[in-house]
DNA sequence: CCGTATCCGACCGGATACTG
DNA sequence: CAGTATCCGGTCGGATACGG
């Protein structure tokens, strides 16, 4: 729960569920008003923790894209009870995407 | 999940869920370390979202006593999954008593 | 393109003191 | 007993600039 509870980290998560494979410069599209330095950290975060994996193209320019972990794929299946959970309380109106902190 | 992610805000359910209702002073013991600042900002946060319930006895002194709802008791099946979850990864060592942040 | 490094202001949360 | 009010220091996170 420590893991989770973090700035954007359960929105990262779910953004990543839905896409699959993304790269650095569109996440921080996709999670708009999410600073360079917050995404690294959520990023590394989730790594170290064996949730999300990094994919490192030495190309040029780089091209570094993220994806769940199979450990990953675990947390989807409850988040995605939580989410239904939320649906019923709050109505269909409420979108997935919250900032958590 | 901007509600559960405030600081000991899953533990406080946790130990609501646990224990039944519950008297102000003793949560404030058993959640060792909070401050009653920060209690009563959980509690009456709670009790905006339905979650948990106010008890009020006006005697000399008052009792106060928080419990779950019914809407707060289809949380703990979701927590008790992620629990579960936990204990996999971490192990078996892993307590259910964490400080959110 | 994908970051790291540094600075800095805002806010959060603890400690303390006080009330019905 | 069960809080509220106030102050204040530490930390978190954004903005900015820079590097491989």
């Amino acid at each position: 729960m420590t893991v989770l509870s973090g700035p954007w980290t359960l929105y990262l998560i779910w953004v990543l569920s839905q896409q699959g494979a993304t790269r650095f410069g569109v996440l921080r599209q996709e999670i708009s008003g999410i600073s360079t330095k917050m995404l690294t950290e959520r990023l590394r975060m989730l790594e170290r923790e064996g949730i999300i994996q990094r994919h490192y193209q030495a190309t040029i320019p780089p091209q570094v894209s993220y994806d769940l972990t199979d450990k990953g794929a675990e947390l989807i299946a409850i988040l995605g009870d939580l989410y239904s959970l939320a649906e019923r309380w709050y109505g269909e109106s409420s979108e997935a995407a919250h900032c958590l902190n």
